[in-house]
DNA sequence: AGTTTATTGTTATAAAATAACATTATGTAA
DNA sequence: TTACATAATGTTATTTTATAACAATAAACT
């Protein structure tokens, strides 16, 4: 378990407190005022994170969101559903589509390290 | 069947003749002879493009591929894998996976439209 | 303590995408 | 065919996203 710098801290937890994704210099207007000045401090924390599997990239949206999975500890295998009305963004926890999806890669001839999968729609709400 | 504009034919088929994805402003320095100058008419034709479905856009690498699914002529579903040695990106080929994925974004309550997946790890080649 | 390695701070710049507005072309319906 | 609407294009400027490069600190290792 490793523990967090302390820009890497103040960078998760305003990740982690946020209801949606948040893009990198949203994040960085909302750190100024704790000393984190400039954009690759702020991109260097988020590839740590990433890295340790503490945060997930929404490709589509370049944002960010915390993993809402508590045993996700690598980023290995992300996928989320985005609702294209309320943009709701939503972390499908996946050890049934991931175990679909690892064997699928696996025949496919690859030698599989992660994947991103992210569902566009209309949520459960907007629909 | 939808017939192209003279700007969209011109990046489609730089795309398509391309072995492998390029980026907008690759795009651009290859058709500024052809007189498309500025990056709004890349961007635009590129739009167009996606929304007949002739091509991809790959987003973890912010780079357009030409569909090679000959039915494909919506981009509803897409899937790649992308080797992080030689680069090489594939577009998998997936009424299967198309299907399971479907279904799974069905039963999660969401009223869904398309998705985007994308494969990390090393091709049959590089492994 | 001295050395390596990781993290931080900082300035500048590169790369990707869009806003805004003027112009031209195409389709369509009286 | 003319008038109107719609779509596509051309152009300039700007915004947004991300990284290069280098100096300074801090942490971990022996």
């Amino acid at each position: 378990m490793q523990t967090l710098t302390r820009n890497q801290q103040i960078i998760f937890d305003i990740i982690n407190k946020s209801s949606e994704p948040l893009k990198a210099y949203t994040i960085l207007s909302n750190v100024q005022k704790k000393g984190i000045k400039a954009p690759p401090q702020v991109y260097r924390a988020l590839d740590k994170l990433i890295e340790m599997g503490k945060i997930h990239k929404i490709e589509s949206k370049n944002a960010f969101v915390a993993c809402q999975n508590s045993s996700c500890n690598v980023s290995k295998a992300t996928a989320f559903s985005i609702c294209e009305s309320c943009e709701e963004v939503t972390e499908i926890s996946n050890s049934k589509i991931s175990k679909y999806l690892s064997n699928f890669a696996e025949k496919a001839g690859m030698e599989y390290k992660k994947y991103n999968l992210e569902f566009f729609g209309l949520c459960k709400k907007c629909k």
